[in-house]
DNA sequence: TAATGTGAAGTTTTTCACAGCG
DNA sequence: CGCTGTGAAAAACTTCACATTA
């Protein structure tokens, strides 16, 4: 599984770019999405519009994984969804734990779409005494000073931090100390891990602020436009229409 | 407001790159911060630091945003936080809708930071009649019947989903169509708009599935390390060190 | 013939490294 | 002297366009 080379024709000699590995989850969920209706196989045009993307982008992305497609065909629905499932390691079971049970957390514990696809909720924890027991989607609350044991007997890895900002750090600390070496973190704040920890973050308003800066500047140009005040030439460049995030931009949620 | 050019020095003709865009929330949480200890000024280096990114890039971004530093000593706190603020559109206040109030919807509406930075929750709009007049963070949920009005009525530009996915397109259609041009959007699918409109999403399932890659990969490298099976060279090639999201990837999260 | 797979070109973002200013 | 501001180089990512192949 980490070899490479030998078989299929040639390509791929390990290192997916970043910006692939991001969208795969996108083509991913078009893909199932496909599946289920039974459909057999895909171009990479109708496959890149379900995902959102151009298929450009899309055929350069698969081309990372190897050759999956047939010339004059398209792809098969069933053996992509396996590729790309293995590719981003969703063959195995992933435990998760999440810490501080408070709105955010419950919604997180609830979602649907974490047991299915390759993630388990291993533990819900909380440092309120109070909630320990209580059951939030069906899972009992754990209180932090159980924190350890659970990630060590469990052989957790990935860790979801839900905690108000203040509280982050620390519990990072714990999650790293205790093994997990991928954070997932809703607080609203920049946390400080070893090398080779992974931390992503989801920052609600690092999202809004993002979108009052376009909603701004649509403003200006219209103003703008109106009054002929800015050159033409710069007040009409505008990005290529309407993106999905994905572009080159940062994440963003929030804790209550 | 929309003007450009005329005043400091010269700098900037328009056109802040996305990336940086990107990041500019992040440098005005950090500031806020100094600010509230009343640090009077930073350097590139510390600023960089307290917001997790280098400090070329720190002083490359503000470099669009015009000179605001002083050579030999770095930059003024209070100056630079209204400088970004006014740049992001943080000056003004903008109302937000939240239409789906779920677990998520909830967590989203009790959130403390969306009012203190130029957000204002405007209407919580939900589709279940039951719902209607419960308050929810202090305020009465509405029924979505009422969307249309309530946008147009507070001059909402702004919208945020958090419904489930099956529910998503058609909502933002009525959003969009009451004269919403910016989404933040929650649920797991991705929505189509027309020119104009901006999307940003959320998504908790896309964000686990980068972090179970990654994940993957350590795990294979320590056994390809321990076997001498991969090329050192490849094998060794890692991120530079722990990144938070910004790198040029997606984001992640979902409803109940 | 239709659609993949991919070199090559183009664009954006990051990093380097240092001149220049307070 | 220290730290900003920025050209220039490097790296990453996207798009083009077409040869290739089922």
């Amino acid at each position: 599984m980490a070899t490479g080379r030998t078989h299929r024709p040639a390509t791929r000699s390990r290192g997916i770019p970043e910006a692939t590995v991001a969208r795969l989850p996108l083509y991913l969920r078009a893909l199932t999405a496909l599946s289920e209706r039974s459909v057999p196989t895909v171009s990479s045009e109708e496959l890149a519009a379900a995902a959102g993307v151009n298929s450009a982008k899309l055929r350069k992305d698969f081309s990372y994984l190897g050759s999956y497609g047939t010339r004059g065909v398209g792809y098969d629905v069933e053996y992509l969804v396996y590729q790309i499932s293995r590719e981003l390691g969703l063959t195995q079971d992933w435990p998760v734990v999440i810490v501080g049970i408070g709105n955010l957390g419950a919604a997180l514990a609830n979602y649907g779409g974490f047991a299915s696809r390759g993630f388990r909720v291993a533990a819900l924890i909380d440092a309120d005494p109070g909630m320990a027991g209580k059951p939030v989607a069906g899972i009992p609350v754990q209180h932090t000073d159980e924190l350890e044991k659970i990630i060590q007997d469990d052989g957790v890895s990935i860790g979801v931090i839900a905690t108000p900002a203040g509280a982050a750090q620390q519990v990072c600390d714990r999650l790293v100390a205790a093994g997990v070496t991928s954070i997932l973190n809703f607080a609203p704040t920049v946390l400080n891990v070893p090398e080779g920890v992974d931390v992503r973050k989801v920052d609600l308003s690092i999202e809004l602020q993002i979108l009052a800066f376009h909603e701004q500047r649509k403003a200006g140009e219209e103003a703008a436009a109106d009054a002929g005040v800015v050159p033409p030439a710069v007040a009409r460049k505008q990005r290529p229409s309407a993106d999905q995030g994905p572009d080159g931009d940062v994440p963003a949620v929030m804790p209550a």
